[in-house]
DNA sequence: CAATCTCGAGAACGCTCGTTCTCACGAGAC
DNA sequence: GTCTCGTGAGAACGAGCGTTCTCGAGATTG
């Protein structure tokens, strides 16, 4: 078992890397192969196809997105300032030096509007966020249509900074982001 | 030449309409020429690889794009009528048929952070579209900064939309646009 | 009519890639 | 030592796709 989780976790971080910079349909089963260091028989006794991979991946990636954020989140007090932790997450993370943007928002253009499990994946993962943020906002004293709004910002940081490859517009959702709250929450919270 | 203009033409309506719902790489040179009735040796003729049919048709996206959003700010008279006018552009958009995103955020997930043409025409469809609302901005009394935030409000607004499928998005870009407006502003103005 | 040219339809070619198969080698069982 | 089994390396297979080639029908010219 241990044997087949540390292969496992061999070949989920070769392909992480792989599709995040290459993208997904870029990337064959060989180089998954060559960059981890393991068999294709190997690989496919533990992941039946490519897609199972695939899905695989962007599980991982949730984990590590949600950790992150609770991370960041948990260094502050209040529903108002962990709701600004989300945007200096976003900040650290654009900064990192193979950033290219949010894996979700990439393979959905790269898959079509094929309902397949990509697509489902994607959407659930946008839909728990947006979540997420409601959750903040309401205990902040603020709207679901405020939490909306500051999803907004978050996602367009995300597309911006990779397509632009500057992290700065991390800062532009932040500012717009208190600027909002505030105003929502009558110029003065905790 | 007319008649070259007007195969150039199909290809590109069929390819633009194929690329846009499935997504470049999905779509063979097969599919093209099935769809716009011309044999490939006709397509071939005019488009000498595929690249350059990408680029054709993402071109034209652009200046359907332009043309689109000229429209809509046309409508108003004052900057801030014409920013606001984005988002009301974006609603119409987000409610057509068969929306799906930009095609320009979906080709950048596509094709890998590849410095090749697609991405190129990407970064200026998107730095273009962020000098036009920093003019507007401007034009109202605003500031640079108020004019990221606006954009940053616009893309998240169509990426949230197309995963989503859920064209209230503009509205709420645009609730948040006309907050973060009129605090900039001083709350009032045209 | 004969010769030539144009162009569409589809086959063909070469390549990539997901997936499977072959084969040989090394480890344990007796 | 020998047999068997699991496994790795790489070949092989089949499909899809970008691109090119072949062939034949119809148009044009003399």
């Amino acid at each position: 078992m241990t044997d087949e989780d540390e292969a496992r976790a061999r070949i989920v971080a070769a392909a992480d890397a792989l599709y995040y910079a290459r993208g997904i349909h870029e990337v064959g089963m060989d180089a998954v192969r060559d960059a981890s260091g393991l068999s294709l028989k190997r690989i496919y006794s533990i992941f039946p196809s490519k897609v199972e991979l695939v899905v695989a991946v962007l599980s991982e990636r949730r984990h590590v997105w949600d950790r992150g954020l609770a991370q960041a989140m948990a260094t502050q007090p209040g529903p108002r300032g962990q709701l600004l932790a989300i945007y200096d997450f976003l900040r650290d993370w654009f900064e990192s030096e193979d950033f290219r943007g949010c894996i979700f928002i990439n393979s959905f253009g790269e898959s079509g509007p094929t309902s397949d499990l990509v697509g489902v994946m994607v959407r659930t993962q946008k839909a728990d966020f947006q979540r997420l943020v409601e959750r903040l906002s309401l205990e902040a004293g603020g709207t679901a249509t405020l939490a909306r709004q500051l999803a907004l910002l978050a996602e367009g940081a995300q597309t911006s900074a990779a397509i632009g490859n500057d992290p700065s517009w991390a800062d532009d959702a932040r500012a717009a982001a208190e600027a909002l709250i505030d105003l929502a929450l009558g110029r003065r919270a905790a």
